[in-house]
Formats: C-alpha cells, structure tokens, sequence
DNA sequence: GGAATACTACGAAATTCTTCGTAATTTAAT
DNA sequence: ATTAAATTACGAAGAATTTCGTAGTATTCC
C-alpha cells in the first residue's frame, strides 16, 4: 500500500491532471507551459511560475496522486488514478456535500443548465435503457 | 456593494447551508446542534465549537452567502441564494474543472455509480423529452 | 574547461479556511 | 439586584493551499 489515500485534488491540483490525463506523463516543464497558455479572457493575464508548478507536482507525488519517474534528467510524472475514478471521487463527494446523495437531482441540475446535444441525449438514453434492463 | 456574488461556499459552509437549506432561517445554536447531532460511523466523533459555528456564520455573511437578521436578540441567518442556484454554481464548476465542460460525462458517472431507481430513471427521461422538444 | 541553460530541492511568505479562547453584552433566574 | 446563562464580537492560532525566490546540481554549447 502506497498511495491509496482518498485524497482529494485542489483546484490547482485539477488543472494539473487535467493536463497529465490529456497528454500523458508529463514534465513540469510541459505541463507549465500548457497551464499558461490557456486564454484569459477576464483581465487577470497572470502566469504561474514555474516553480509554482513544480512545487505543486511535487506535493500531488507526496500525497499520491501522481507518480514520478525519475530515470531521467526531467523528471516524468504520471497520474496515479485514472481520470474516471477521480471523477468519481467528485461527483460522489458533491452527491453527498450539496445533493443530500440525490444522483437524480445532480443529473438535473448537469442537464437543465446546458442544451445538450441529441446525440448526447441518445447517449444518456442508452445508459438507462442498459440500467432499466439490468442486461448488458 | 457588499456582498458579493461569485462567493463558492467551502465544505465547510456547505453543511451549514444545508442545514438553513433544510429548516430554514435559525440560528447559530440551532445550526451547530444539527451539526453535531450528526452520527460518526466512524471513530472522529469530535463536536464542531459553539463559537466555530459562529464565526463561520458570520463570514459568510460578509461573504453574502448569508443573510442576518438582527432584530432579535439571537441572530437569524437565511440563506442568500436558494438552494439550487448555489447547485447550478458548483455543478457548473465542478464541470469545468474534472469533465471539460461535458455534462454527459458528468451525468454518466453520476448515474454509473448508483443503482438508480425505476423512478428516477423514468424521471430523467421525462426531462431528456422536454430537452429535445417535446417530441421524440 | 567554463559559461550559459535547465531542472530539482528547499524553505518560506501570502492566502484562505477552520478552529477556538476570551471579553463584552444581553437576558433569565433566584 | 446579583448571579448565572446565553449570545455576539474580536482576535488569533493552526492547517492547508498557492505562490515564489534562492541555491544547488546536472546538461549543453562554444
């Protein structure tokens, strides 16, 4: 048993993964670059040092959520959990936080805000249909 | 201007949001026993202070997440937005932040985990209707 | 080799969140 | 009226998060 603490990622921990399960284990290097290339519409054109960056990956490998290969000269660091289970880990802590553990009141509150698309919606009608018929 | 808006409430205002959520507008010896009175399944059983209630309460009235009513000699705390408009907000965010804007992939892992009841599920296919327009 | 470059390690400041202790004030009890 | 109880205000400590600066170490390039 390593890292299987049920840590939970921080805001800035997210963005940092959202960029590892996108590309792949990354360098901090790489992984600072796409973080500050993003657009900023709003007025706060701030870029994050790379230090920031660096210092926060190496926290996420203490607490478990990335592993770090260090075979080479930049060090290569690689989600622990797959994106779905952390996501997972979200919606259930949401669920539980601010829906009083209600999926149905979350699934309306995800779909009644955004015009989903129908294919989308097919999509969602597929997986209810395999829930209902408890076949699949 | 005082309060403002964008305010996301922490976990830990989110239990007490619920709380006025649930009873309505109470007070900070009211909130704190609901909090308290919560089982711990779990060994941590520790009771949140009197005083840790207040000052939370009190920040998040400056926060605007709260609205405090003076009159009586023990203060009434409302809520400040109603209970689904601060959902929307974290739905929202949660969104942004761990499924790339995707309310599918949201909803998907928020059905996938739980048996969902009959019920809800036929629930859910009355609101896809309505999003495609009534018909189908 | 020596200078410039790139990267990690370390520590600490700045912020936000969470927790209380203490003091002051008001209400209730005796 | 005095004492006791309850409540708010204030401030501050502790913890977690986010941010860098500086120093040290390796790599690359004349």
């Amino acid at each position: 048993m390593g890292a299987k603490r049920k840590a939970r990622p921080t805001a800035a921990e997210l963005k940092i993964l959202n960029v590892i399960w996108t590309h792949g284990p990354s360098t901090v290097r790489f992984v600072n670059d796409r973080l500050n290339e993003e657009k900023t519409p709003k007025g706060g054109g701030r870029t994050i040092g790379y230090t920031t960056t660096l210092k926060i990956m190496q926290v996420m490998a203490e607490k478990g959520l990335l592993e770090r290969d260090e075979s080479r000269r930049s060090h290569l660091y690689g989600a622990a959990s797959p994106q779905h289970q952390v996501q997972r880990l979200l919606v259930d802590r949401l669920l539980q936080t601010a829906f009083g553990g209600s999926a149905l009141k979350l699934v309306m509150q995800a779909l009644g805000g955004h015009k989903a698309k129908p294919e989308e919606i097919a999509r969602i009608r597929e997986l209810l249909d395999r829930m209902e018929g408890g076949r699949r």
